[in-house]
DNA sequence: CCAAAAGTGTTACAATTACACCCATGA
DNA sequence: TCATGGGTGTAATTGTAACACTTTTGG
């Protein structure tokens, strides 16, 4: 009864206004669309050096450009699934580490015409990789070899970064890469590589095992020509 | 030459799976569009509890449920843009601390048809607010007194208060709310509502002190009836 | 002089960093 | 026996958390 009575004091101006602003009072057929796109940041490590998916563009305004993988969403699939989708066309892979970061939707990101894309991060490990790269190179890179690439995927990407070093420090995300079995130096690897420096062992050590995640299994490692590494597992708790 | 040579040994079904795949090396105005719209969390604070700013929506299956603040994104505009207009309306406020923390992309989360919703959060000042409340009750909600919203409302809501409260305790984004001159205790006071619980005194004062983003004004408070504060202002590195 | 909030310093505890020697293995 | 990397402890530093009394103002 209050709002009806304040409703004839609001004048016409007031009304056209106050409707079109709400889309969770309407009908959305009639309004623009856009297309829009995932981009994923498929990280990987080798030898000591996070890298990163890349393909070549063949659109005419980035020719021999490189850029990140990425496709448009389908009509009956969230975001999140067609990032799980370009992940698996691209790596063979599912069940992986995979975050949406960030969407970027400034109007004249895409040359073709607008497209909004979504960026997604993932870490793989890149010997279960199945790369498909007969055409556009699909290759990997390492990312403090990458130079300029296509549309605004340095952006993507350094945002990408980031986040992954950021999620490897403080939620332990590596761990997601290891075998069921593992040692400590292989975990610590993962870490330094991602966060492009050398870590202390003893305390890198002290940390690790600090957090309670992790048990021995009895084992060592095996075929090193050094003293062989404690083999551990995750505690069946994690 | 290489990549010529591989391409004689891929079959047509690999060719047209790679060709599929990839936004950024075709043409897009073909592809499926979709309706997309930003949801604003307006946060501000009064009486020392957290807010937001609400309304209700007036879609049938929703009827009198209360929503965040958002609306399609126009097609001359990013999505940044819309996020600012979106807060401009319904507050009168441009220059606040805006920022963009997910999109929000399941297929069936509008009742309408498919919406994909970037989610903002800001971080105003209630009283220089401007409010357009004559239609849809457009009010101040206490974070605490919330039940249940509408769409997927309450999972953009509370992960925008997860994100507030790193903001506020890690970049110190309270700072923004701050007039030019202010003291210690409006801005204990801010942390204190941003983050649901009272902090020391001390250890407060001794931490922004230890920032070294302000400095002494030389003048006190007035008019409180009891011993003034301090007030400081940022510095002019800041 | 009373009520109310401002201002202030020390101690304990936790987390992080730096650092050097011996050990187990394969070659 | 040598080369390689594994395994380990301690001390210094830094950051965080807990805690109580005096001061200044208005009423």
């Amino acid at each position: 009864m209050f709002n009806a009575y304040k409703k004839l004091y609001m004048s016409d101006r007031q009304k056209e206004h106050t409707k079109n602003i709400n889309v969770h009072t309407l009908e959305v057929d009639q309004y623009p669309k856009v297309t829009l796109s995932v981009d994923c940041v498929i990280f990987g490590i080798e030898q000591e050096h996070l890298k990163v998916m890349l393909i070549r563009s063949d659109i005419a305004e980035f020719r021999k450009q490189w850029t990140l993988l990425g496709d448009l969403v389908h009509e009956k699939e969230s975001l999140d699934e067609a990032a799980k989708r370009v992940l698996q066309t691209r790596t063979g892979l599912s069940d992986v580490f995979l975050e949406q970061v960030h969407t970027f939707g400034e109007i004249n990101r895409h040359p073709s015409g607008r497209v909004v894309s979504t960026a997604y991060y993932a870490l793989v490990n890149m010997t279960k990789c199945n790369l498909n790269n007969y055409e556009h190179e699909l290759h990997w890179h390492a990312i403090e070899d990458i130079k300029e690439l296509a549309f605004d995927h340095n952006k993507i990407l350094n945002i990408c970064v980031d986040r992954l070093r950021e999620a490897v420090q403080n939620r332990y995300v590596a761990f997601k890469l290891l075998p069921p079995v593992f040692s400590l130096r292989q975990l610590q690897d993962i870490h330094e590589a991602v966060l492009g420096k050398r870590l202390d062992r003893r305390n890198f050590r002290k940390k690790i095992i600090s957090l309670d995640f992790i048990e021995d299994t009895g084992k060592i490692e095996s075929d090193v020509s050094h003293r062989p590494g404690k083999l551990y597992k995750l505690k069946s708790s994690s």
